[in-house]
DNA sequence: AATTTGTGCAACCAAATAGTTGCGCGTATA
DNA sequence: TATACGCGCAACTATTTGGTTGCACAAATT
């Protein structure tokens, strides 16, 4: 099964989860209260996130903390790295060379 | 349908083709050449990408040249710089437990 | 004009996904 | 000790996804 950061983040719901999480490690329970959905449903989500390293449960009691590991987020980026340079640098230079050869072809 | 960037940059075929045109705008046949899949599945990813503006079509003649919106990826970023600030702002705290660390073990 | 080439699009299929319900196992509390 | 609570896990379902095959259409080539 594929399970790396990418797929992780690409659902909203655990956009959202990450969100509430990064504020404040907190419980299944304490997150499912948040959404209108069951517990269960955002316990798979936490799954997930666990299993691609973006959470870490913390078990306290019966309870269990899921802490927000923000360092898994530089994988993104990092691959985001290489297109960033692209668009502060391509912006100025290309344009207007693009822009003309448009015009030629026509 | 959702269609949003980070459904898009979910699966890895479809950010190896980001890569692939970032360099260059390709057609549809010349990109599924790189990969051993058909021709109408890249189309499919192509497709996708389009719908979320990371693709634009040129066509030209009987071609199509998809290019990269590079811009686009923005939105990831602006979604990332939340918990950027994040991480730096630990890093620092623990920059000098961590290289005392790394002193004590060697 | 006939053929080849580059595409998109629709129909179909297997696998993955998001969600539900029901259960069992520990931990707290009475 | 008995009961309530918080949780993970397994089974099941509906939907989405990534892929394939086949077709139609327009542009190039002969």
């Amino acid at each position: 099964m594929r399970r790396d950061v990418f797929q992780a983040i690409a659902d909203p719901t655990r956009r959202a989860i990450i969100a509430l999480i990064a504020l404040q490690a907190m419980t299944p329970n304490a997150i499912a209260e948040h959404f209108d959905t069951t517990r269960q449903a955002v316990s798979k989500h936490l799954q997930i996130l666990t299993e691609c390293d973006l959470l870490r449960p913390q078990q306290q009691g019966r309870e269990i903390y899921y802490h927000l590991e923000v360092e898994k987020l530089k994988e993104v980026d990092q691959w985001l790295a290489q297109y960033r340079s692209i668009w502060e640098t391509r912006f100025s230079q290309l344009d207007d060379v693009l822009s003309t050869l448009k015009q030629n072809t026509k």
